[in-house]
DNA sequence: TCCGGCGTGGATCGGTCGTTCCAGAACGCA
DNA sequence: TGCGTTCTGGAACGACCGATCCACGCCGGA
């Protein structure tokens, strides 16, 4: 075993998402990734293969991400003990990341350009949707079962919305990082879970 | 005056839109336009200007659009009499639009892809967001006045929450086009109206 | 019918794209 | 130390990018 990669790997990923995350997929060239991530031309190609591969797997960086973010509204609920109030402080987090950096969110911008045109693109923004509804209708039911929402409310539907919402957000927060709007959207959002 | 262009200029406006709007402006190359538009290379450079001013004259041409579409709110309000139904109306709208063709809005695309690096993309944007969320505003504001949602609601924080439901059911008609899923988002939120 | 001016088609510009390739440096092992 | 393997930097590839340019052809006015 002659010679260590003189980069490491996780970490390239982490710059090659918040490139392509910032700007798109084709808006960034594989210049600007030999640039920002400090390895060589021939080492990129070596290891991802291309610049299509590359970003798969630094989508798949993102959304899979550290096993401690795997369900960040059951972090919440664990930190606030209440699953509504969990809800509630995931959205304030959403929306005042939203509104600190306009970025959006890498899983919405992949869906928006690539998605309708790359099949392996499609696949993952379709997994990390349907993940991310069901992480929401857990958390209804958790909230029913506590009394914090009503029970004969749909929490699969009320999952589609909430995600939905955030979705949104993290569009509109791309051209109006308003907190005052994106406050107002979350605040008539919550009175669904009534 | 020698010689008359041979070309519709709103025609090729109009085709313009439809190839950005599905495939992004970075994906879309010059040879691209003009394989599809049906005019020159130097006819389009003579008459837009280039490919950035071509893509905002098209984001524009379907921004404003013909003067009928101008609030297509206030249309289905004509339509049903009603300014909630209406509201209802033009949602199922947007979730056939969007169950049927993966499009989604090439606002909403425009947003995602450069409103944050593009200023004159963002300015266009977010105008189109002012406007949509005050045709919005307004139909809630008809509809109170016809006892159709309480008196008491924050108009304003409704069209905004309307608006964004919008936004992010034309991202994920994107990658999944379920009309069961894009259902579910629009009756969860008209429960807001009641 | 000729002329002057504008739209048109196509060649062409320098630059950059994504990708490939190779000579040489760096390293573990004998 | 020498060997074999792997990684690295950079040159080079053909293709295509957005943009420019110009000769040709068309047309309305004399």
């Amino acid at each position: 075993m002659p010679r260590a990669k003189a980069f490491d790997e996780t970490a390239v990923l982490d710059r090659a998402a918040n490139l392509f995350w910032d700007r798109g997929y084709e808006a960034v060239s594989i210049q600007d990734l030999v640039d920002h991530l400090g390895l060589s031309r021939s080492s990129l190609y070596d290891t991802f293969g291309g610049k299509q591969a590359l970003y798969l797997a630094a989508l798949d960086r993102y959304r899979l991400g550290d096993e401690a973010t795997a369900d960040p509204i059951q972090a919440f609920i664990a930190v606030h003990g209440s699953p509504r109030q969990g809800i509630a402080a995931y959205f304030d987090a959403v929306v005042d990341d939203a509104a600190a950096n306009c970025l959006g969110c890498f899983v919405v911008n992949a869906t928006a350009e690539r998605a309708a045109h790359d099949p392996e693109t499609a696949e993952r923004t379709r997994a990390s949707l349907d993940v991310f509804q069901a992480q929401f209708e857990r958390a209804v039911r958790l909230a029913q079962e506590a009394g914090e929402i009503p029970a004969d409310r749909d929490a699969r539907a009320l999952g589609r919305v909430l995600v939905n919402m955030v979705y949104g957000l993290r569009v509109t927060a791309r051209v109006s990082p308003d907190r005052a709007v994106l406050a107002d959207v979350v605040a008539q959002t919550m009175r669904l879970l009534d």
